[in-house]
DNA sequence: TGAAATGTTGGGGCG
DNA sequence: ACGCCCCAACATTTC
């Protein structure tokens, strides 16, 4: 008797170590493993660019591990998983969660219809150490500060699953298999070979990531992550975001790597995200709404030319173009400049933290909803836990302070190459024998400021104001 | 995971 | 030796 077939269903879960729909997939029979890009329903947050970049690399890695079996579909994952109910023999579906509202909602009427047509759908927590509704204020209501929500919630409950090992798989076969390439996630211009060129991508990629970072890099974390120049920040995020590593894999190998201040400090930072998708759990219009409903009358201004310069990198304020450019160039950008652009475009530039998310969506290979959303409303002060509206970043000063050889500003800025340290983070107050020397002519070879930090920082405050009053 | 304004202290130059 | 002033260094408050 033949064993009978059980779907697979990889979407932010693409490894098969850890993988706990998969392993029970492999206990119930022969496995399918199917994809579905069918990020057209997923409203104003289809893939951007840079992510769909990382998802062909991705599905190609994991179709490799998988000896060729991975089947792919594009388009109405209901369509497409009744179509193979009459092709095969199913038995089962299973998959790891997402947390999505769209994807929650479209899982949600999946399982519907299989239950009905009497298919077992069995799901798991595949990418998150706890469960957001497992952590919870004891009144029954989600927490609203992430120290809290850390050290009461997280650490006091129950402890995260421990990584599984990869299952044996015996494989169902597809019958007119599709390649990745049918999927055209690649842009027409090839601007993604040089930002590919700086990543590693897939499950093995992952583990070496990790390991290395274990190796070297975590020993520096609690303070080496603020310097955007050193190596010391893990740059797990994009291989965590698409599952080729899960949390429970980078917990738990941090906690063998050694019981320390920087390990803790890692593990905190695996509990940010944790957070915000804990925040967008209990909030689903996170992405869109300001938390603090207060921010809704905010006078955010419209300035297409002030955006424009902040994407392109032409703002006048080096570590702002630097950090931005990393952005283009890699696909990411590290932490500590995150929070400096982010602060320089809500608060200098009194710009909506939306037109940042977006573009933060499109641009980078580890945009994440939950994330993202929850990050950007930390920055611009509307969220829950945020940085208060009137911490301003001042870009010169956290430049001199997180940069001070100006490593990391040099080496996405080089038309300031030439200038001294002194001057590296403000051109525009360098003397003009100091400017001529290292070749810059202000407004040609490198732009003015686009706004005066000082003024603006008041013109920010101003506005916070007017919003308190109402 | 701020920055700037304001307040306080103490060492040293100087008459 | 003493008082006075300056100002750097640090602390506190405010946004």
């Amino acid at each position: 008797m033949t064993q009978p077939t059980a779907i697979h269903w990889f979407r932010q879960d693409l490894r098969v170590s850890d993988n706990p729909a998969l392993s029970e997939a492999a206990q119930s029979g022969r496995v399918l493993p199917i994809y579905i890009f069918d990020d057209k329903y997923a409203g104003d947050h289809a893939m951007g660019a840079a992510s769909r970049v990382w998802l062909h690399h991705s599905l190609i890695s994991l179709n490799k591990t998988l000896g060729g079996h991975l089947a792919i579909f594009k388009g109405d994952p209901v369509a497409i998983i009744k179509q193979l109910l009459e092709e095969h023999d199913v038995g089962s579906v299973h998959w790891n969660r997402c947390y999505e509202p769209w994807r929650m909602k479209r899982d949600a009427k999946i399982k519907a219809m299989l239950q009905e047509m009497g298919v077992d759908v069995h799901s798991q927590n595949g990418s998150l150490l706890w469960e957001p509704w497992a952590i919870q204020k004891k009144d029954g209501t989600p927490y609203r500060v992430f120290t809290p929500f850390y050290r009461k919630g997280c650490l006091m409950a129950a402890a995260p699953r421990q990584p599984l090992d990869i299952p044996e798989l015996s494989f169902e076969k597809i019958k007119k298999p599709q390649s990745v390439d049918a999927l055209a996630l690649l842009p027409e211009r090839s601007w993604s070979n040089s930002m590919i060129g700086h990543w590693d991508i897939g499950e093995e990629a992952a583990q070496q990531r990790l390991h290395d970072f274990l190796q070297s890099g975590v020993e520096h974390y609690k303070e080496g992550r603020n310097f955007p120049a050193k190596q010391h920040v893990s740059r797990l995020s994009p291989h965590l975001h698409f599952g080729e590593l899960s949390p429970n894999q980078a917990w738990y190998a941090a906690r063998a790597a050694g019981d320390s201040d920087q390990i803790d400090c890692f593990c905190s930072e695996l509990g940010w995200r944790e957070f915000s998708y804990s925040l967008l759990y209990f909030n689903h219009e996170l992405p869109k709404k300001n938390l603090q409903s207060k921010f809704d009358a905010f006078p955010w201004k419209k300035s297409k030319k002030h955006l424009q310069a902040w994407q392109q990198s032409q703002t006048g304020i080096p570590i702002v173009d630097a950090g931005m450019r990393e952005l283009w160039q890699t696909g990411y950008m590290h932490n500590r400049v995150r929070m400096i652009v982010g602060s320089f475009l809500v608060k200098n530039l009194l710009l909506d933290w939306r037109a940042g998310e977006a573009w933060f969506w499109d641009c980078l290979v580890d945009a994440d909803l939950a994330s993202n959303s929850a990050s950007w409303q930390w920055v611009a002060g509307c969220g829950a836990d945020a940085a208060p509206y009137f911490r301003i970043f001042n870009p010169v000063t956290q430049g001199e302070k997180f940069d001070p050889q100006g490593e990391y500003t040099r080496q996405f800025v080089p038309e300031l190459k030439g200038l001294p340290d002194k001057w590296l983070f403000k051109p525009w107050e360098a003397p003009e024998e100091v400017l001529a020397q290292a070749g810059i002519v202000l407004g040609e070879t490198y732009p003015e400021p686009i706004v005066d930090i000082k003024a603006s920082r008041q013109l920010a405050l101003e506005a916070f104001a007017s919003l308190k009053k109402t």
